[in-house]
DNA sequence: CGGATTGTTTATCAGGTGATAAATAAAATC
DNA sequence: GATTTTATTTATCACCTGATAAACAATCCG
């Protein structure tokens, strides 16, 4: 079994913060403890990872669930821009420009170690908060490009995509490439220095290349287990 | 935070098994726990889980991390078929044949929750079975399938890839796609009912008919960061 | 300086953990 | 059917967990 805690780096005791400070870095660091040995490692480590004594923590957390909600708010809340949907459904855009600029972006937000390993770490464990990201993913970004694969194909809206669509997973296989990208890199360890930007433009290219075939094989199945 | 493990379903105690059948249900039972509430689920609530007491585990296993090794290798070890890179590399199949019926067959063997998520869970503590299989993955098929993409576009072989290469990284695209369909539906629970097959057939597609054009770009970015 | 304030630690608790040994009960053997 | 064998359970251990309260010590303020 791997180890489930680090055996005390803990940092030269610094003593009598700021109580602003001291929430601060605490949350700073359990999110980086919590992203390495996940949500059942120990309080004591995490104390000790901190150069603090465990007691203190519970000064400026009612408890350990309380400040491991803080950290999903921090990692799932504060990483989310209100703009990409707008940026993907603005029309004066090719589509492919749209699909780079967006997924450059949103690449450029989630790929980090702590964000993507906590993000994991929530989603094994069913977190509510993590299938309401996953909802608004799919609300607020897939759908839409769904959308506007159509318009750009010429097609007509769907006014509402059932859940998991074919479409759906069709706009799907260029999020699982990012995505799929940066797990290998924090939690496979496998690495993958590539220039991202090029690649998400290739991927981009290729799949808008292409849309309009896939979406005319995928309607014709939809098409075929209507009658 | 969320519960850490069931409140005892608990089976009707079904007393005095053989011991290797008793062995091989709680061999399965840990699969099922763990796969749901991850490892650092307690032996007790296993127990309870499989309708024994908890010390019959250590009776059929010396520690925990026995029994979790032999769950790993079920997993892993298990569930990989020698013949998958003979599949790929027999060039007297069309190469986009070759992908798909690889992909059908592969997605067909590790599409099930337990699979998907005990993956997971082991890579989160960087097992070193985990790296392992990664790395097998690599240099059994991913590595395997950038030779024949090249041969298929009629380039010379590369005689051993750099870890990362942007070819890599653009056949594990279409990788990134099956596994990523797969966790959206056991890891995040986004259902995903579309007919894999189907899907699996119009990656492929859309990957190889870009594919001239996306190699092009890449080697060209190569030479460009050689001079 | 001296006393009040407050950030921090030490000591401690009840409950849970993996693991062991003795006690029990079901099957196997004669 | 009595006796041996063994699968299983109950009781227990030392240790670790999250959490609390009292003791401590650094800063602030007069």
């Amino acid at each position: 079994m791997a180890d489930t805690g680090p055996k005390a780096p803990a940092k030269a005791r610094s003593k009598r913060l700021a109580p602003d400070a001291r929430q601060q870095q605490i949350l700073e660091g359990a999110i980086a403890y919590f992203a390495e040995f996940g949500f059942e490692g120990g309080t004591r480590a995490l104390a000790s990872f901190l150069g603090i004594s465990q007691a203190l923590l519970f000064r400026y957390f009612p408890n350990k669930a309380a400040l491991v909600d803080r950290v999903y708010e921090v990692v799932f809340l504060n990483r989310w821009n209100p703009q990409w949907k707008a940026l993907l459904t603005n029309r004066e855009l090719p589509l492919a420009d749209r699909l780079k600029a967006f997924y450059k972006d949103y690449n450029r937000s989630i790929d980090r170690y702590e964000v993507i390993r906590i993000s994991l770490f929530s989603a094994l464990r069913n977190e509510s908060i993590s299938q309401r990201y996953v909802a608004r993913l799919r609300e607020q970004l897939i759908a839409p490009m769904v959308e506007e694969c159509r318009a750009h194909l010429g097609l007509p809206a769907t006014g509402g995509l059932p859940l998991g669509s074919l479409e759906e997973q069709l706009v799907l296989s260029l999020h699982a490439t990012v995505i799929y990208g940066i797990m290998r890199k924090h939690v496979f360890h496998a690495a993958a220095p590539g220039d991202s930007d090029l690649l998400i433009e290739l991927y981009v290219d290729s799949f808008v290349s292409h849309a309009a075939e896939s979406f005319r094989r995928v309607l014709q199945r939809a098409e075929q287990s209507a009658s």
